[in-house]
DNA sequence: AGGGCTTCCCGA
DNA sequence: CGGGAAGCCCTC
C-alpha cells in the first residue's frame, strides 16, 4: 500500500504530494486525511495523506517508508480536504499552507509542536458494590473508608495526588484510577439567561430562515443597530439544535471577549465552544477537541471558527458581516465568507449575514436576489435611535477649542452631573502622532519604515507602530540641534490626560496598549460597567458590541482619520464606523446623544450618518462606485510587489503591469503600478498593480504564471490578494 | 525549508 | 589552481 502525502514545508517548489510505502502494521489504521510523520530528503518531517492506493507503475526514484502514524483518527476530513483545494485554488496559496491554515497548532503538520492533551486522574471502583462494602466492614483506616464512601457515593471521585490510602485500595483490588481527558478553557457566565420576546420584525427573521433550513440560501439580516440582531441569532441557533444539528456564529475578533460570548454561554451553557485569539495554544486545542468529539453542537468564534469541524451543520452566521476582519491579511488570504459559503452548500443550510451597516457588495447581492434581505427596521428596546450632532471643528478652532468642541464640551459636563456614562471615539493610540522641529521642519521618522513615529508619554518613547521600532524622545532636534520642539497630532493617551485635567472624571482607555495583557480588556469592560469609571475612551475597540444600559453620550473626537486614508472603500468604512460607534448610545429607555466632531462636516458619509441613513449612503457611494469602476462593480485584484531593493523593486513592478495588460482581456483595468501606502516598511519597499475586472477568461491563467515566474525569486517577493480589504 | 552540488570569481 | 561565496535544484 503506498500513500501521497504532502509535507509541511509552505515553499511553492515542495507544494504536491510525494509517494511513499505505508507498512503493514499501519494499514488498517492509516486513513486519508491522517498526519504522517516521514523522513524527506534529510529531514524528518509531518504532513498529510491525501491519497491511498494499493499499486504503483515502475518508478525511477527509491520510495521510503511513513514512520509514524501520528494521531488514532484522521486529522482532516472528507469536507476539510475539499475546502482546502478550493481556498488554494481560489487564493492561490499553497495546497499545505490552506490545510494547516484550518488547525489549531496542536494539529498542524509540524515536527516540532508537542501540546499535550491534559488528563485529571478519577478513581472508580474495581469491583462489585457488595466486595466493596465487605472492605469497608472490615477496614480500620479513616482515610480509606472516606474515599471508598465517597466512590460509592459519587461513582467516580477526582484526585490530583496518589496517597497511602489510595495505593493501599489499589493494591487489593478495591479501586483503580482512570484517566480522563480534560478541557482546559472554562468560560464562565456572570450572567443569567435573560431571553427577550421577539417582535414580530424579529419573529418573521427567525422564521425566513427556519423555512430554509435544508437549502443552502443565503440571507441578508439588515437591522439598525439595537434591533435585537443577536436575539434573532440565538433563536435561530436553538432551533437549529433541537433539530439536532449544529451551528457557527462568527462575530468579529475585537467584539468577541466581551458581552456576545456571555450571552450565548448563559443561554446555551456547555453546548458551546468559544474560538478567539486569546486562547492559548493548549485552550484552543480543547475547545477544537470538544467540537471534534461532537460534544458541543455551537461554536462562536472570530474568522477561523469558521472551520470548526462540526459536523451536520444547520446554520452558519456572520455578525458584523462587513467587517474587515473576516478577511485574513496574510496568506492564505480568504475570506471567512466564501469559507462559509462553501460550507452551507456542502451542508446544505443557510447562511445568515447580518449587519447594521452591510458592506456595498453585500446590499448588492441582495438586491440582485442573490441573498435574501430580511429587514429590522425597529430597535428592539423600543427606544429611537440616537441624536447625532455634527460640529465643524474648522470653526471651533477659531474659538480656541481644539480638542472638545463647544457642544461637546457642554455634554460631557451635563452628563457627568447626571452621573450618566460617556463613551469618547478616537483612532488613534498613543499621545501625539507626530513630532517635529519648529526650527527646521524635522519629523521623527522610522528609519525601516515610510511612517512618522508616535510619540507614547507613558514610556517616554517614540515608536513606530509598523514595525515596532522604538527610541527614547528627545529633547534637541537631530538635524539642526534647536531645542523648539513640538508635537501634535491628538492620541488616546493624551485625549485621556485632558480628560482628567478638565473635567476631573474618572476616565479608563481601552486601546492596544491598555489590553495586551490577557483578561484586561475584559477588565476594562467590567468595571465600566460596573460604574467604576465616567469615561471610556478607546479607538476601533470601543465602536463594536459593546452594550452598556447607561452610556447616554457618544462622541467621536476626529471623524476624518478614516475619511484620509486612501482607499476606495475610505468612505464605506467612515459611514460603517460612525453608525457603529453611534449605535453605542442609548440602547435602554435612556435616549442617546452622539457628537461627531469633523473637519468634512459635509462629507456624504459623514452628514448620512447623522440620521443612520444607511439606504441614501449606499446609493450615493454605488453611484461612485459605477463611476470609478470599483466593487462590487468590478472584482478587485490587488499584486503587491515587495523588494529591501527600491530599484529592481520598481522595475520588476512596471514590467508585471506590463505584462498584466498584454495579456487579460481588453475590458479588465490594471492600474500601476503605483507606490503602496505605506511606501516602506520593515525596509521593504512596496509598490503595487491592481486589476479591475467583471469576467476576464485569461485571468486564473495569467495569475498563475505571474505567480509561478517568481515563486523562485528570493530577491522579490509577488504577492496576489483576491478581494482586498486595502487598495 | 535545508542540504548538497555546481559555478563563478579572485588572488597567488 | 584553490577556496569560498553564491546560485541551483532536489527532496518520494
Amino acid at each position: 500500500m503506498y500513500a501521497s502525502v504532502i509535507v509541511e514545508i509552505g515553499a511553492k517548489n515542495v507544494d504536491r504530494t510525494f509517494t511513499y510505502r505505508v507498512p503493514s502494521d499501519m494499514k488498517s489504521f492509516i486513513k486519508i486525511g491522517s498526519r504522517v510523520k516521514v523522513s524527506f530528503g534529510k529531514q524528518l518531517l509531518e504532513g498529510f495523506v491525501l491519497d491511498l492506493f494499493n499499486d504503483i507503475d515502475s518508478c525511477d526514484y527509491e520510495i521510503k517508508d511513513i514512520i509514524e502514524l501520528v494521531d488514532k483518527k484522521p486529522i482532516l476530513n472528507e469536507e476539510m480536504l475539499e475546502l482546502g483545494k478550493e481556498i488554494s485554488n481560489y487564493t492561490l496559496c499553497s495546497l499545505i499552507s490552506a490545510y494547516q491554515v484550518m488547525l489549531p497548532k496542536a494539529l498542524k503538520a509540524s515536527y516540532d509542536t508537542n501540546i499535550s492533551i491534559k488528563t485529571n486522574k478519577y478513581l472508580i471502583l474495581n469491583c462489585s458494590i457488595n466486595d466493596a462494602n465487605n472492605y469497608l466492614v472490615k477496614c480500620r483506616y479513616d482515610g480509606q473508608i472516606d474515599i471508598l464512601n465517597n466512590i460509592i457515593n459519587n461513582k467516580e471521585i477526582k484526585i490530583n495526588r496518589v496517597d497511602s490510602s489510595v495505593k493501599t485500595l489499589i493494591k487489593h483490588g478495591i479501586v483503580k484510577i482512570i484517566e480522563k481527558e480534560s478541557y482546559r478553557y472554562r468560560y464562565t457566565s456572570n450572567n443569567n439567561d435573560c431571553r427577550h420576546i421577539l417582535n414580530d420584525e424579529q419573529e418573521y427573521a427567525v422564521k425566513r430562515v427556519c423555512d430554509c433550513f435544508n437549502k443552502s440560501s443565503t440571507f441578508l439580516l439588515y437591522g439598525v443597530t439595537g434591533s435585537g440582531k443577536t436575539e434573532v441569532y440565538m433563536n435561530i441557533i436553538d432551533k437549529v439544535v433541537n433539530i439536532g444539528k449544529s451551528a457557527i456564529m462568527l462575530v468579529p475578533e475585537i467584539s468577541l471577549t466581551p458581552q456576545i460570548v456571555d450571552r450565548f454561554v448563559s443561554r446555551f451553557g456547555d453546548k458551546v465552544a468559544i474560538l478567539h485569539s486569546g486562547l492559548s495554544d493548549g485552550e484552543r486545542y480543547d475547545e477544537y477537541r470538544k467540537i471534534v468529539n461532537g460534544e458541543v453542537s455551537i461554536v462562536v468564534g472570530a474568522r477561523s471558527a469558521i472551520f470548526a469541524p462540526l459536523k451536520d451543520i444547520g446554520v452558519i452566521i456572520i455578525d458584523e458581516e462587513h467587517s474587515s476582519t473576516y478577511k485574513q491579511d496574510n496568506n492564505p488570504r480568504y475570506h471567512a465568507r466564501d469559507v462559509a459559503l462553501f460550507r452551507c452548500k456542502y451542508h446544505s443550510c443557510p447562511l445568515v449575514l447580518g449587519s447594521a451597516t452591510p458592506s456595498l457588495e453585500s446590499m448588492a447581492r441582495a438586491g440582485n436576489k442573490v441573498y435574501e434581505l430580511i429587514t429590522l427596521k425597529r430597535r428592539a428596546s423600543g427606544g429611537s435611535l440616537p441624536n447625532v450632532c455634527i460640529v465643524d471643528m474648522k470653526n471651533e478652532i477659531k474659538q480656541g477649542n481644539y480638542i472638545f468642541s463647544s457642544v461637546l464640551d457642554k455634554k460631557i459636563k451635563e452628563k457627568l452631573s447626571k452621573k450618566e456614562q460617556i463613551i469618547l471615539f478616537l483612532n488613534r493610540r498613543g499621545y501625539s502622532s507626530i513630532y517635529t522641529c519648529n526650527t527646521c521642519g524635522n519629523v521623527s521618522k522610522c528609519p525601516n519604515c515610510d511612517i512618522s513615529l508616535t510619540y507614547h508619554k507613558s514610556s517616554g518613547m517614540l515608536r513606530c507602530h509598523y514595525c515596532g521600532y522604538a527610541i527614547r524622545k528627545y529633547s534637541e532636534c537631530p538635524n539642526c540641534h534647536s531645542k523648539d520642539l513640538i508635537d501634535y497630532g491628538l492620541g488616546t493617551e493624551q485625549l485621556e490626560e485632558e480628560l482628567v485635567k478638565r473635567y476631573k472624571a474618572r476616565v479608563v482607555r481601552m486601546d492596544m496598549d491598555t489590553t495586551s495583557k490577557k483578561g484586561t480588556h475584559q477588565k476594562i469592560i467590567d468595571e465600566f460597567g460596573n460604574y467604576k469609571y465616567d469615561i471610556l475612551i478607546g479607538t476601533q475597540m470601543v465602536s463594536k458590541g459593546l452594550d452598556f444600559p447607561m452610556v447616554t453620550l457618544v462622541g467621536v473626537i476626529n471623524a476624518d482619520a478614516s475619511l484620509n486614508i486612501p482607499d476606495f472603500r475610505s468612505s464605506e468604512r467612515t459611514f460603517q464606523l460612525l453608525c457603529q460607534v453611534s449605535g453605542r448610545a442609548g440602547r435602554s429607555i435612556r435616549d442617546g446623544e452622539v457628537v461627531i466632531q469633523s473637519y468634512n462636516n459635509n462629507h456624504y458619509s459623514i452628514m448620512l450618518a447623522k440620521n443612520h441613513d444607511y439606504l441614501s449612503f449606499y446609493m450615493e457611494e454605488m453611484k461612485i462606485r459605477k463611476q470609478l469602476n470599483y466593487s462590487p462593480y468590478y472584482y478587485i485584484i490587488l499584486v503587491n510587489i515587495m523588494s529591501k531593493d527600491y530599484e529592481y523593486s520598481f522595475s520588476e513592478a512596471k514590467k508585471i503591469g506590463e505584462f498584466l495588460r498584454t495579456n487579460l482581456s481588453d475590458d479588465t483595468f490594471v492600474l500601476g503600478p503605483a507606490m503602496a501606502n505605506p511606501f516602506k516598511v520593515n525596509n521593504v519597499y512596496h509598490h503595487q498593480c491592481i486589476i479591475k475586472y467583471k469576467k476576464d477568461n485569461k485571468l486564473r491563467d495569467t495569475l498563475i504564471m505571474l505567480d509561478n515566474h517568481y515563486k523562485f525569486n528570493n530577491k522579490i517577493n509577488v504577492e496576489i490578494d483576491i478581494d482586498p480589504n486595502k487598495c
